[in-house]
DNA sequence: GTAACTCAGTCTCAGATAGAGACTTAATGA
DNA sequence: TCATTAAGTCTCTATCTGAGACTGAGTTAC
């Protein structure tokens, strides 16, 4: 079965459960992890654990002040784990969870799928740009 | 090899590359489909072609504002077709084109996998807010 | 016959959100 | 002694989003 027509398929089951941004778990979900900085952040930790000036370090067009919120936004949805040494300067290391390690799968099709057809868009924008 | 490490990997590529928005596939495709909506329509898509009104009437709470340019970004980005139709009063359909539907694939494994663990998430989001 | 509704948007204005960059405290290195 | 580092916070501005009025011709309702 083509995957869209499963796709299709959820869809109209959230429709008759009435697209509830609480419950609707695409909704609920991915809004919040499927913003410029989440997918970022999850790829940079899936390397390993990193600490707050490294990650800013590796991904420098985030500001200090989305990177606090975008990993806070991780921790309380449970992929990132956030660990706070006591010491002066203070030590924070981020680390994906059992639950952020389990999304990598996923997020790695998509990775995948974005870097075979990346060309294809790119292409299909540069059409677009010329016509305008 | 568990897709954290492969994730990973390719996150350290891009590293090499500078990160660069524009040549990044992730940075420069997943940025714009990644937002609150594009995902969503895709999904509706899926069902079959739609006119802008019952798009709008399948995603109540997006604004016409929205709907518009959310479509017109996943047009320029090849990914829906748009059918205009000269008549009075304006007929238009949007529909996957194949490149779009052969999205469906890696979208589907996100959306599964946001199905799986959603509860999780939700629990983790609740006891957060508890200690806070 | 006329008032209301439909199509697919556009427009404006207000409110929410994102980014830039200064500032914090205590310790370390030159 | 001065600068730098750690992990943020704070403020100010710029950008983005949403709500809702408006368009213009045709179709339906009363």
């Amino acid at each position: 079965m083509d995957a869209s027509v499963a796709l299709g398929a959820k869809f109209e089951l959230w429709q008759t459960a009435g697209l509830d941004p609480d419950r609707c778990p695409v909704r609920g979900l991915l809004d919040q992890i499927g913003d410029r900085w989440s997918t970022l952040l999850i790829c940079a930790l899936a390397v390993g654990p990193r600490r707050f000036s490294a990650l800013h370090r590796l991904i420098p067009d985030i500001s200090k002040r989305m990177l606090t919120q975008t990993l806070r936004t991780l921790e309380a949805d449970g992929l990132v784990h956030r660990d706070v040494q006591p010491a002066v300067p203070p030590s924070v290391t981020y680390s994906l969870t059992p639950l952020g390690r389990s999304f990598a799968g996923p997020l790695l099709g998509l990775v995948e799928w974005a870097e075979t057809h990346f060309p294809a868009v790119l292409q299909t924008r540069a059409q677009t740009k010329r016509a305008a």
